[in-house]
DNA sequence: TCGAATGAAAT
DNA sequence: ATTTCATTCGA
């Protein structure tokens, strides 16, 4: 598509020719790599891909679009979204509010409106939202170290053709160009999902934060995209290789399914997750009538988290992720009990590392032998359900709030359970894409959009029913703790009952079938896949039982292990330790886990535990899973424990960058695999931070600065008395959501309106953009002025007054009062002296600043309460008193 | 696809 | 000093 064009890379644009010969149709793995930025993991990843690319996969075509991707790279680095600034996340956190408010009101209007409300923000409100920016910008950068904000000019934007789309696009296009940055854009757009997946609280609030994921997602679109290209399609090419990585490593692993298929592919065009999910959700289609992927995922298993994601799109899918979450629970628990150990037999293990391929092969052999048969059946079904239901699971999200409850217990038992029902597909897969999401990178917001899309795609089927619930995963440190338990009861030799407990919570569910479920569902698909993988692939799968449909076994097997040990387990007593496990919510780990579960159960489990948790173990240990995850554990404390952002960020960006490495190594060796789960957990926790954080942010009741805003249309009033000022102070606080303020505020709202100073202004800083502002007001010529003098000539008038607020005055006086005396005193004292002999004086002592300051206090005098002051604190609550503030200026 | 806002970064 | 683009979503 678009592609051509794409500024920069057209270069190679267009075909490519391909500019490396790299092939690898993983290329993924190289731009994730880049993308991820430091890690060098790149290399593994490579070569992995080189054992992929054994494979017959694409054609040189494939690797020719890699060498784009590696432009993609670059773009990715583009590609990832710059964060938000404190005014964005202000309005992320409150547009909701204003459109509440104001239902007819357009984008724009509330736009407007929040402009209003802050600019009216008090100072100290607003600097929570620039210090949660700031964060926010940092850990970005971490994790984008070299992005710049600015394609900058090379890209020729104008060049082609739209320019005009170009310059939005530029970045997005750019990818897009390159393949990769194309499907995200879309995605973006999409945006109006409900964000299935995350189930996290507000997902939507998130967004932003989740542009700290961007890292990730770049490392995503880039696999994809370089997966896409590898591909080859020619024709298609951008489709087929948004299939990408994932796709191709599908079909590779598969054998191919095929990529070619034409009717998959554009649909892949969609963002990267949302690729992703087609991808594998194309590949379940493709397969979908023949369960091929499977093996496909099992071979990046990392895909497979990806696909587990995507998983919403196919039903194999799902189980893949189930698979994969299995297979990382397994390796958890392997890890904790060091132990065991052993089987040789199996072998394998490593199989984490080929993914796909090998290991999982065997696994399934083993597993599949004993389930294949029995469960094919349901789980084609169960398979095609939960593709549809899949697509519906954005819808579900409802219920994923739902689940979300579960989610702790979900993730270890839904496996199981959900996998029986659609529901425990969707949410399987959901918590697994949310993980994997998290891991690709893709904000939730992307993957919502993604999901939507698909859902388009899909959407005839809703089956809805319960699908969503998974999305969620939840808090990293929840998720340490789940694992940490499972582990310890890995290590007790609880598998079993964990696993019951989690049965148990299965049955909540109904079906009955579910255990059945998964594994039949693997089964078929294991067939089929494993027909093809072998076929392509693999190699790997020597082992091979083969008849082993494998796929998803063998994904799980390669997982791990603990599938084995699973289904051994099956039978589940219920232990203390799933309780305690969901109550931590560990999302992530708890999906593994209840991957595993599932597994298990739908294993059915003929192994016995002990050969499970040896494969996994040996394959943990081979890997350095343990140390990993070891590691990761003790960072989620540690993050936890910070708290804060910052802490946060690091964790965030390393985990993230190390798992989205890991992931598109995914397979490769071990390395990757501990990135995997540091991945994940990172991932988790950075959400939950950032999500904390942003929820955190104190929201401020729209009833204040509606008044003032309703009050006085900004522009409106501009007027020329200009006085006015607003308001800001009014902060009201909600704390964080909290409407108790509202009350609050309510008092304090009570602006009082002064009548101030013309000269106001306000005008703190006057940043660029603000100085945009003023000029159009004029204002600032008055506010230079008030640098040197104030010269409010004409414009003054204009300023800002959308604070004005008159009528807001009025309104808040009444209400307002709150303050008291002390401060409407203090208010007025300022004023007078801000406003009148001050004036001058001031301008030539106040610096700008200080004079917005005045401004706001006046403001503030109005509203009121407020403004707190630096001093303040934070309490907003009262008054504070402008005018101290401006004493303090002074 | 545009736009309305603010802000940070880049040019 | 100006340009880009980040989020949001109705036109």
């Amino acid at each position: 598509m678009k592609g051509s064009s794409r500024n920069k890379d057209h270069s190679t644009e267009g075909e490519g020719t391909g500019k490396r010969p790299k092939r690898k149709c993983l290329q993924w793995h190289p731009l994730l790599a880049k993308k991820l930025l430091d890690f060098s993991e790149e290399e593994e990843e490579e070569e992995e891909e080189e054992d992929f690319d054994k494979v017959p996969l694409l054609g040189a075509d494939g690797l020719e679009q890699d060498a784009d991707e590696t432009e993609d790279d670059e773009s990715s680095e583009q590609r990832a979204r710059r964060p938000m600034n404190a005014f964005l996340l202000f309005c992320k956190r409150h547009r909701s509010l204003v459109r509440k408010e104001h239902p007819r009101l357009d984008n724009r209007g509330a736009t407007k409106i929040l402009a209003d409300w802050w600019a009216v923000l008090d100072p100290k409100e607003k600097q929570k939202y620039t210090d949660m920016a700031k964060e926010y910008k940092d850990a970005f950068m971490k994790a984008n170290p070299g992005y710049k904000w600015c394609p900058t000019t090379n890209k020729p934007v104008k060049t082609q053709t739209s320019t005009v789309t170009n310059r939005k696009k530029l970045w997005a296009f750019a990818s897009d160009s390159t393949k990769d940055l194309p499907s995200p854009r879309k995605a973006a757009k999409s945006e109006e999902m409900p964000q299935l997946n995350f189930a996290m609280a507000d997902p939507t609030q998130m967004g932003g934060l989740s542009m700290l994921l961007l890292a990730g997602e770049h490392a995503l679109t880039a696999q994809e995209v370089s997966s896409g290209t590898c591909q080859s399609d020619a024709a298609n090419s951008t489709e087929p290789c948004q299939k990408s990585s994932l796709f191709q490593f599908a079909e590779i692993s598969s054998s191919t399914s095929r990529p070619g298929v034409p009717g998959d592919v554009k649909q892949t065009e969609e963002s990267a997750l949302f690729q992703f999910a087609e991808i594998s959700s194309n590949t379940s289609q493709l397969s979908s009538p023949e369960p091929v992927k499977h093996c496909g995922k099992s071979a990046l298993f990392q895909l497979a988290e990806i696909s587990s994601s995507t998983s919403h799109s196919g039903p194999d899918l799902t189980k893949q992720c189930g698979t994969s979450a299995l297979f990382q629970l397994a390796e958890m628990c392997l890890a904790s009990e060091g132990v065991k150990v052993k089987e040789p037999g199996k072998t394998k293990v490593e199989a984490p590392e080929d993914v796909g391929g090998e290991v999982p092969e065997e696994m399934d052999v083993e597993l599949e032998k004993t389930t294949k048969d029995s469960c094919k059946e349901k789980v084609e079904q169960s398979g095609i359900e939960k593709m549809q239901n899949w697509d519906e699971t954005k819808a579900e999200e409802l219920e994923t709030a739902k689940y979300r409850d579960f989610t702790s217990l979900a993730m270890e038992n839904s496996p199981f359970e959900r996998s029986d029902n659609t529901k425990d597909h969707m949410c399987c897969s959901p918590e697994l894409s949310v993980a994997d999401m998290n891991i690709l990178g893709l904000k939730p917001e992307k993957i919502k959009k993604k999901k939507k899309k698909n859902k388009l795609d899909r959407h005839t089927n809703e089956k809805s029913t319960p699908k969503k619930p998974c999305k969620k995963r939840q808090s990293s440190e929840s998720d340490i703790e789940s694992v940490m338990y499972t582990i310890e009861a890995v290590a007790k030799g609880d598998w079993g009952a964990e696993r019951l407990a989690e049965t148990p919570r299965k049955k909540p569910r109904p079906i009955s079938n579910v255990k059945g479920s998964v594994l039949d569902t693997k089964s078929p698909k294991k067939k089929v896949k494993s027909k093809e993988k072998k076929t392509s692939k693999e190699k790997p799968t020597e082992t091979t039982k083969e008849s082993k449909p494998p796929d998803f076994l063998s994904i799980a097997a390669s997982k791990e292990v603990p599938c084995e040990a699973s289904d051994n387990i099956k039978v589940e007593p219920l232990t203390p330790t799933e309780e305690v496990v969901p109550q931590s919510l560990p999302g992530q780990v708890k999906t593994e886990d209840s991957d595993c579960v599932k597994k298990i159960e739908t294993c059915g489990s003929r192994k016995s535990e002990r050969s499970c948790k040896g494969a996994l173990y040996k394959t943990l240990v081979s890997e350095g899973m343990l140390t990993s995850l070891r590691a990761n554990v003790d960072r989620g404390k540690r993050s936890s424990g910070k708290g804060n952002s910052s802490d946060h960020e690091g964790c965030w960006n390393e985990e993230n960058w190390a798992f989205s490495q890991s992931g598109t190594s995914g397979n490769k060796k071990l390395k990757k695999p501990k990135a995997k789960e540091e991945f994940v957990f990172g991932l988790a926790k950075l959400e939950e931070e950032f999500e904390k954080k942003f929820n955190s942010l104190p929201q401020y009741s729209p009833i204040t600065f509606d008044r003032k805003n309703s009050a006085v249309p900004r522009k409106k009033r501009k007027v020329g008395n200009g006085s006015s000022e607003q308001p800001k102070s009014n902060k009201a606080i909600l704390s964080e959501d909290r409407n108790s303020s509202e009350s609050a505020w309510k008092n304090k709202i009570s602006l009082s309106a002064l009548n101030t100073p013309e000269p106001a202004m306000m005008h703190e800083p006057l940043v660029g953009s603000q100085k945009r502002k003023a000029r159009k007001t004029k204002i600032t010529h008055l506010v230079r002025t008030a640098d040197g003098r104030v010269s409010p000539a004409g414009g003054t008038l204009e300023e800002k007054p959308k604070e004005l607020p008159q009528s807001t005055l009025q309104k808040t006086s009444s209400a307002e009062t709150d303050c008291n005396g002390e401060c409407s005193r203090n208010a007025e004292t300022e004023e007078n002296h801000s406003i009148t002999s001050d004036m001058p004086a001031v301008s030539a002592f106040f610096s700008l600043a200080a004079l917005a300051e005045v401004a706001a206090m006046e403001n503030v005098h109005r509203s009121q309460r407020a403004t707190p002051l630096p001093h303040d604190g934070q309490p907003n609550e009262m008054s504070q008193a402008p005018v101290l503030i401006s004493c303090a200026d002074q």
